[in-house]
DNA sequence: ATTTATCCTTCTGGTTTGATAGGAAAAATG
DNA sequence: CATTTTTCCTATCAAACCAGAAGGATAAAT
């Protein structure tokens, strides 16, 4: 039941950006990876599904860099977590019903989806400027 | 973010458990799998901690099997978890703030702990009986 | 004795995770 | 035009984790 490092990099690596937002410049990596602490390289994988899904914009070369597509508060940390960890449901069955030939009977079932709505609800209510400003 | 077949198996188990509280005969595991379609001897290796934990007693030998230690009301779906799948935390930090170097400055902890508070509230709100009734 | 169970330890193939590596393409600067 | 800075793209890899199978020892009932 853990986040892994593309979830908690990547939420680190948004509020960076949304930190940077409505300034003049793009923020370039090599300033979020050494603010984070994590290597260029990692991050440049991160970052391609967050542009591909349209919440960061980017300029190449020189003075280049990333800002956010979006306002902050049109951003939720939920929407990151899909993007980078995939389904975050805590089981397969909850979106997926053909995974478990049981789905009908299963008597579990039910205690999962409430804990997934738990957990969608808990990032979902909540943008990068609520983050920032906490 | 998912729950591996520990947690979700475990919980199934000890739902048939739950269903037979209260019966003179002990359920054994050969049942359970019947019932659950999944293997004696992955269930064996499910059920040993959660004896360990006090949360089932067992008989041993023909007629033998296994029963809840407490009554259903008094097992939570959390419990369960823990037990099976470790600590269900979805970051390491909120737990153990050795984990990261950065735990005084990271600007994601506090979302972490909100999304930890929520998850261990949907599953330890529940107990076996809760379930049972669902 | 035989059968039905729990109990205990080990092993292993497959997948996922968490990166690193090397370079191509584009834009600014001098 | 050459250099630097930066994004962009693809491949590779070791380590960890997951899901389960295997093989047998021990205990109790019949």
């Amino acid at each position: 039941m853990k986040l892994s490092t593309r979830g908690r990099y990547g939420t680190r690596l948004m509020l960076q950006l949304a930190a940077n937002y409505g300034k003049d410049e793009p923020l370039p990596l090599t300033e979020i990876a050494r603010r984070e602490e994590i290597s260029v390289k990692y991050l440049e994988q991160l970052i391609i599904p967050l542009k591909a899904a349209g919440l960061i914009e980017s300029r190449r070369g020189a003075h280049g860099g990333y800002v956010l597509a979006k306002a902050p508060d049109e951003i939720t940390i939920g929407q990151i977590l899909q993007i980078l960890e995939g389904n975050i449901s805590p089981v397969p069955c909850v979106k997926d019903p053909s995974f478990c030939i049981k789905y009908e009977t299963c008597n579990t079932r039910k205690l999962w989806e409430t804990m997934d709505k738990a957990i969608i609800q808990s990032v979902c209510d909540v943008t990068l400027k609520d983050a920032l400003s906490a």
